[in-house]
DNA sequence: TAAGTTTAGTGAATTATTTCGCAACCGGCT
DNA sequence: AGCCGGTTGCGAAATAATTCACTAAACTTA
């Protein structure tokens, strides 16, 4: 396929600043990579703007203008080929590698995320838990991990690498402990707690809290 | 507090169809009452939208802006009373009552689910726990509940009135559940499984996916 | 009371995002 | 070879969201 190898046009887009293309296109690379995978698993070869759309309930004009932010990768007439895409997203988002992961919080929600099976085939492992509460430590958790007593973080940072912290704390320790992995040199950080932090700039935090979202569905409700 | 009782204004505002009001405004209402509330706790009783715009790291006007869809909440030269605002946001969020919520999902994301705290203050309550396994029929579950058969679903929906559903089920079975809470008369799904589900559009769905959120922090890293 | 400070609400301007519409192109078919 | 249905990439247009900037109002202080 010609445009496997890139071409003068991709190398150009692929060249701007990161910062020039809008973080709401970013959003939804992830899950343009997810769909190509369910359809990828389905044995399908080729896929269309149009017809990820559909699955995805958005138009392929939106489609069509997010890749075109990176790159030309599909074929007029034919559409994408999914293993290609797949792999051009994986690029673009960085997931061409696994990403170490320290999990803070092994109450039941943080051993949810500790046997989560779909972190590995998406680039991320959980390379070490931590908790504060003694009674807790040396318990295996996870895919043969075990909690470690969350003064251990410096270490498991510079042993691991992690830049990625999930916090799966109650509210009331959350900000303490975003201020501990901000001094441990962590810069990514997934909040399960329902608090928005205060971290410095160059640090990221995205949340999640289900609370949010039901209260955005019960606005249409009765 | 003269505005407590509104006024024209407030009433014309509210009269609007909500269909009207952008729904990223409403996605934000939610974090700005989680966040009143923890002001609130803290026993601060008056806010500013300045204040407010800088523990959320987004502009007052923003917030002021999105507060003007529904009515004038605030007062010149104060900013707003803490208590009434949350008020006013409950209110318009439909969560000055109690959801009942069906978990779908026992599995380790499930219990976490059925074990987290802050539903019942923020408007939601779990109202019974389904699972297709057979072995863990019967097992309780969070704060006095029991797992029931899946095939129970339409008794649950029937006897408790719920409009909500979670879905804490693998990835194969999800689209399948979701089927099944649409038959069922469920109108409101928040998904944890990493797929887009194909549902009538009088239903709508949410999506907790961490790996999305993973992959959108990792393109921001090298 | 009067001046100074703070802040909400909001129309207008700006910026961002999505959609439209079409030229160029691909592959299959006759 | 030439035509046809299908599809991308993308500039331009349309729409949506955010920010600006100002008025009016409420509180504070002297």
């Amino acid at each position: 396929m010609s445009n496997e190898g890139g071409n003068a046009v991709a190398n150009d887009a692929r060249a701007q600043e990161k910062a020039s293309i809008p973080d709401i296109v970013i959003g939804r690379l992830p899950v343009y990579l997810r769909t190509l995978r369910l359809l990828a698993d389905d044995g399908r070869e080729v896929t269309s703007s149009q017809e990820l759309g559909e699955h995805l309930g958005i138009s392929s004009a939106q489609i069509r203008k997010d890749l075109s932010h990176f790159g030309e990768f599909g074929k007029q007439g034919t559409g994408y080929n999914i293993e290609f895409l797949c792999r051009q997203l994986q690029k673009i988002l960085n997931v061409d590698r696994i990403w170490p992961v320290i999990l803070v919080g092994a109450g039941s929600l943080g051993t949810a995320i500790a046997n989560y099976q779909e972190f590995d085939s998406s680039g991320f492992r959980i390379v070490a838990v931590l908790d504060e509460d003694p009674q807790k430590i040396g318990k295996p958790i996870g895919h043969g991990l075990r909690i470690e007593e969350f003064a251990n973080l410096g270490k498991s940072v510079a042993g691991s690498g992690a830049q990625i912290a999930v916090m799966a704390v109650p509210a009331h320790a959350a900000q303490r402990v975003a201020n501990e992995l901000v001094e441990a040199g962590l810069n990514s950080i997934l909040c399960y707690a329902p608090i928005t932090l205060s971290v410095p700039s160059h640090v990221r935090v995205e949340y999640i809290d289900p609370v949010v979202h039901f209260q955005h569905m019960t606005y249409y409700l009765n």
